[in-house]
DNA sequence: CACTATTTATAAGT
DNA sequence: GACTTATAAATAGTG
């Protein structure tokens, strides 16, 4: 709808690629709030100039959710390619301590949000924090099985210790002959607890 | 654009807002679709009526996941209200156990996709698998938690146990004063194996 | 960016 | 829904 009829494929002259992004992004983010105005329907716009910028519009609040889920499995299956973004996105590589990372938002987190950029900010905010999130939940089951394993390790070490130490007093009562002293502690304990643990590995090779 | 001009608010009659829904709806995927073709932009819709059923449009192939997080949100802070739907939703209670729910999962991948609900169908199935997974990891951490205490417990008991021992064998010593027999367990790995116990809990603590 | 000739979308009617 | 038509709206090219 214009001077003449355009055909629909790839601009290739960029500026004037430009122009028509910048023109049908608004015709569009605005049919869409149209009809999510008109029909009481819920509409969710997102779209990311290949440059990467991101405009969206969304009938509920929650579009930050899906733009960053969709941002963060896009990025995966494309190279984002931008000055800017490259840039801001090398300070979050993944290699990133979670100290450095922590610092980092924190940053981000005191600095006024910018116009256009602070929802992309935001988005690798978003990302840098998921992958924190992995990392924190790996090395937390991580540092619980080695414990479980270590703790297994020293209850069979103290149970070996036990047993020769109790065949040693045995081997002693035997050569005296004699019988004083009491044990000071209830062995029906250990039973119980040595089934519980049982029970317990189990359960957990499930998981 | 049209014979008059309309006003940007909710259409009152059931009626006429479907027929613009379907009209509106369909030129708005349309212009998605230009508008990613024309200016070589990522351009994701995501239209939900208000009758629950979905329609969208995304120029990668990887709106399926948009669109299960958008709506599974969405969904919490709305009532979706639809014949089909309902039903369907109410086979999916979130009170459903991890079995009743996994033999559930397996009846619906056994049968084929029905045309325009699969969608939807998997979007609750999605749901339920998402909660079963928060259980399943509650429950992993919440079974590591507990065998971890009961390892310490249980290692107590046997420290303790071994300090008796170790005191019935000097005092028996003492009082025969003789010198025989030899500790078959080298004790000092004992003390790393603690040590690196009690590190491990000052790092669990940050999680 | 503002303008406007045209194309496109679509409201109402069938 | 699918087709028609009059009209509103979007926008391609221009200055």
């Amino acid at each position: 709808m214009g001077r003449k009829k355009v055909e629909i494929k790839r601009i290739e002259d960029k500026s004037s690629r430009q122009v028509t992004f910048s023109k049908r992004r608004k015709g569009l983010l605005k049919k869409a709030k149209e009809l999510s105005i008109l029909c009481d329907a819920d509409v969710a716009v997102v779209v990311f100039s290949n440059r990467g910028r991101l405009y969206d519009f969304s009938s509920t609040n929650s579009l930050t959710e899906i733009v960053q889920q969709y941002h963060s499995h896009v990025e995966a299956e494309k190279e984002s390619s931008t000055e800017v973004l490259d840039t801001e996105h090398s300070k979050y590589s993944s290699f990133m301590t979670v100290g450095e990372l922590l610092q980092t938002v924190e940053r981000q987190l005191e600095e006024p949000a910018v116009d256009d950029l602070s929802v992309t900010d935001l988005v690798h905010l978003e990302d840098q924090l998921q992958t924190a999130l992995m990392q924190a939940r790996s090395s937390k089951t991580h540092l619980m099985i080695e414990s479980i394993k270590s703790l297994r390790e020293k209850e069979k070490l103290l149970s070996e210790e036990n047993k020769h130490l109790e065949n040693q007093i045995a081997t002693t009562k035997n050569e005296r002959e004699v019988t004083n002293g009491t044990m000071a502690l209830d062995f029906t304990n250990l039973a119980p607890a040595s089934m519980n643990c049982r029970q317990q590995k189990a359960t957990l090779n499930f998981l």
